[in-house]
DNA sequence: TCCTCTATAGACCGGTCGGTCTAGTTGATG
DNA sequence: CATCAACTAGACCGACCGGTCTATAGAGGA
């Protein structure tokens, strides 16, 4: 047992690495499976319910790995709109770090799947509203006068921006929403 | 050659109808041909590149329809607010008709192919540039200072939008994003 | 009429898919 | 040391994948 962790946590590493960059349906099992190097029984005792099962936990994964960044940002953050740079500025590394291979761990399996596979579509549904929560936060914190839809209006921006800026190869158009949105006060309604 | 078009473009068509649910790799050939009700020789004989060149010729078809309605919506609009507000409706209307089932049209593709395949995600991209050169024409008509920015903005909402919305089945998301950038005039920068 | 070229039709192919199954290895516990 | 459960290992399976190939149908021109 003392492996457990180890080969169980790779497995799930691997498949959020490889279905962030190709999605759901664009990566193989074997894939995975080579990639971490792992036989296909390990997979199927620590997931009886195979790929979905395994997906399911890579996104959960990705989204508290993610969740993370944004605490972070949020903490070093003395205004609203610095905030909102900051998360921007966070995507933005991400997409150029990977050459535009990676953009959001969950929209292209949310894409891929939602809402026909339960199972998938409520992991990436719990994701987005664990980011949301979290933006939302800081955002009150920072004096946002509608913290909850400011921060889904962000979040819903920094994806639309980066499902664009990957087919450009080119992220400014994640910063200058994010700048945009730094700089407009939102009105409550 | 009298049935070309019938035959080709009831492919193009299906095909536009299926990537637009499951993405592309969520597809395959012989539920396009089946529904198009298409043995697999014409596939080859219109389309020598495969699937990949079906899949090139279904965006760019699914990118005009949808531009398409942009410029209707934007001709019946009097006002920035409103021509944006009618986006989002259009976006919760495509949502809402098929159950969320379908979102964007090249979203999925995009984010499962850019940047590794070139042709698929250059149609995307293309497809993309479509809709915000026409969005930003109206903003400019009806006064944006920068309409550029603010079409690539309003489009990377209701995308991100649209995605989120998905994994609720619930388009509100949608709709409170199209207020809020319709109700804020973008400061040039 | 016959020829040709486009379009339709579907059998067929090797490869890969996700998934199952059985055997071996390991480590904790009695 | 024996036992047993957890884990590792990979051969194997049927189904389906995208793609190729050959045969046929039918319209238009010579």
């Amino acid at each position: 047992m003392a492996d457990e962790r180890t080969t169980r946590d790779r497995l799930v590493e691997t498949a959020a690495y490889l279905f962030h960059r190709r999605g759901f349906h664009g990566v193989g099992l074997s894939e995975i499976l080579k990639l971490a190097k792992a036989p296909k029984g390990v997979l199927y005792h620590h997931f009886p319910g195979g790929k979905p099962e395994l997906a399911e936990a890579a996104i959960a994964f990705a989204a508290d790995v993610f969740a993370a960044q944004i605490e972070a940002a949020g903490a070093a953050c003395q205004c609203r709109g610095q905030f909102i740079e900051a998360l921007g500025g966070l995507t933005v590394d991400d997409l150029e770090a990977t050459q535009f291979k990676a953009g959001c761990p969950l929209a292209t399996i949310a894409l891929e799947t939602a809402p026909d596979d339960q199972r998938l579509s409520q992991a990436c549904r719990q994701g987005f509203d664990l980011w949301i929560g979290v933006i939302a936060g800081h955002l009150g914190r920072l004096g946002s006068a509608a913290p909850e839809r400011e921060a889904e209006l962000v979040l819903a921006s920094l994806e639309g921006a980066m499902a664009i800026a990957r087919t450009r190869k080119d992220a400014r158009i994640v910063l200058d929403a994010a700048k945009a949105l730094a700089r407009v006060g939102l009105v409550e309604g």
